[in-house]
RNA sequence: CGGGGUGUAGCGCAGUCCGGUUAGCGCACCUGCUUUGGGAGCAGGGGGUCACAGGUUCGAAUCCUGUUACCCCGACCA
């Protein structure tokens, strides 16, 4: 199964062909039959529903509600923002009839010609339009603000190019939409939400995030601002992991959103939108698997422990299960997911590659000779570490491994991001490190859409972000030569 | 949309140049036996509209024409 995987290593440049193999592989995906959309299979799903619920738990904890908005969005509704239809309109799919019939030469169904829509309908590629052409209703007063909504849905754009989890023609995500009476607050509200991207992406994926500013050419498609959360994957390019955009009154003035403040006057609205997709799988993935396969946090983990027996005849394996199956009520009373795996058509040594394919944090394995000694073999995911341990006291011990394992991992993907950011003074030795070592890279940059244009034809390099926490710093732009006041970071990416 | 490639069993492929037994191999699947501390071995078995439609021929997976789908490289990717 995953022999294959083996040759192949990061820095490879057959990465994304490992990544592939590796995700069909783990079960976590597949391409389908419709070009461009992948089929979510269990196993990566169990992994999304865990992150879909501590979001939502985290969203609920800031004060936001779920609602759902239509998948059908009317032409003329897209169109009423300029840049975001600009940004949108070249990967957008259109619903043009509403019926189809038997076809009159007898092959099959075609579409019904006198069917045809109106106004054709476009799938939503992202749902401001329809969501401030309803908030326009929802909203007269001060008192009606501020609307914090979060939406779980699908969206669908059409890509050229996909690849399973990062980029697919239709993906699952959220987007959080927010209405408010003042500039301040929406800002606050946008730098609240990308910090608790950043919090989740950190603490559940054990995956570090920088938190920035996107540059002018990089932002949302309406946004007055937008801020991102970039990590980087362990192939040395960055990858936008989660947005939040300050929209400031642009779509409210787009769809004749005001309200009447205090003093009785008139005013726009101020917006925010904010999202995560499950681009966040492909994150994971990315970020911590080795040769063995994924690497999987305790915390996301569909399976915490998997125990595979080692036996000759039924009367051994009996006698394990029973032990297996006293150890595992105690795990489960612990809040841990364990699978026993009692399958007799393959071998020990198949599953234990099995399971370190599928991340699984922690396996026990036990035979006839830990029957004899009442000990059990544990193998650790993130290190592949072995130990023969006793039974005693084991399952408050594998508890605190989970939590061990979760900062392992995190820890290890922290000292590599680090190791991975180069501060680059001159053009050549940009060039040099993009091309020798990859990764972030922190340079001066002149602040103009012209320069950030040309370095990313001359390089593929774009910048990621503009550090919240960047430092006032004198210096002059790599490319131009132009003075510059702080460093940006620039990377390949996905 | 430009350049290249591929459609043969669930998956991965050979066979096509140079037409000719019943279309083959590996993995997977089913049955049986032996195995089992790191991806088992042997034996037997099931599974095919050779992408589709025409054409040439005594005979087509193979040659010709058309269609279609998918993949890769570019362009595209808030």
């Amino acid at each position: 199964m995953a022999k294959e995987l083996k040759d192949l290593t990061k820095s490879d440049e057959n990465y994304s062909q490992w990544y592939n193999d590796l995700v069909v592989k783990a079960g976590l995906a597949e391409n389908s039959a419709v070009r461009g959309c992948m089929v979510i299979k269990p196993y990566g799903y169990a992994i999304w529903e865990k992150m879909h619920d501590a979001l939502d738990k985290m969203f609920k904890e800031t004060g936001h509600q779920n609602a759902y908005f239509p998948l059908f969005i009317p032409k003329s509704f897209f169109s009423k923002e300029a840049h975001h239809v600009e940004g949108f309109a070249k990967e957008c799919a259109v619903v043009t009839h509403y019926r189809l019939k038997n076809d009159p030469e007898g092959k099959g169904v075609v579409v019904d010609p006198d069917a045809k829509l109106e106004e054709e309908l476009i799938v939503r590629p992202t749902s401001e339009t329809i969501i401030w052409n309803t908030y326009k209703n929802w909203i007269q007063s001060y008192r009606d603000l501020p609307i914090l909504c979060n939406q779980w849905a699908n969206v669908v754009r059409w890509e050229m190019r996909t690849r399973l989890f990062l980029r697919t023609a239709e993906f699952l995500w959220q987007e959080g939409h927010t209405a408010h009476a003042t500039r301040e607050e929406a800002i606050a509200e946008a730098e609240k939400m990308i910090h608790v991207y950043q919090r989740f992406a950190e603490e559940w994926m054990s995956l570090p995030v920088i938190v920035g500013h996107k540059s002018p050419n990089e932002r949302f498609a309406g946004a007055e601002d937008t801020l991102t959360i970039e990590a980087l994957m362990q192939d040395g390019k960055a990858l936008q992991s989660g947005t939040s955009h300050f929209l400031g009154q642009n779509f409210a003035k787009a769809f004749d959103v005001q309200y009447v403040n205090k003093e009785g006057k008139l005013e726009y609205v101020w917006a925010t939108s904010w999202g995560v997709s499950t681009r966040l799988m492909g994150a994971l993935i990315m970020a911590h698997s080795d040769n063995n396969g994924l690497v999987l946090p305790p915390k996301l983990a569909p399976i915490h422990v998997a125990m595979v027996p080692i036996y000759k005849g039924p009367e051994q394996m009996a006698a394990i299960l029973e032990k297996f199956d006293a150890l595992a009520a105690e795990l489960r009373a612990k809040g841990l997911s364990v699978k026993i795996d009692d399958r007799d058509n393959v071998r020990s040594g198949f599953k234990f590659a099995e399971y370190e394919l599928k991340g699984v944090p922690v396996r026990l394995a036990m035979g006839p000779r830990d029957l004899e000694n009442g000990t059990i073999e544990l193998v650790r995911r993130d290190t592949l570490e072995k130990e023969t341990v006793s039974l005693e006291g084991l399952a408050d011990r594998i508890v605190a491994l989970m939590d061990e394992i979760q900062k392992n991992i995190y820890r290890k993907a922290v000292a590599f991001r680090d190791s991975m950011i180069t501060r680059v003074d001159t053009w050549e030795e940009f060039q040099r490190v993009l091309d020798e070592k990859g990764g972030f890279i922190s340079a001066h940059w002149d602040g103009t859409i012209e320069t950030e244009v040309a370095i990313k034809e001359a390089t593929k390099a774009t910048i990621r972000c503009i550090p919240i926490d960047a430092v006032d710093e004198e210096g002059v732009c790599i490319y131009s030569g132009r003075p510059s006041h702080r460093r940006v970071l620039f990377a390949r990416s996905y």
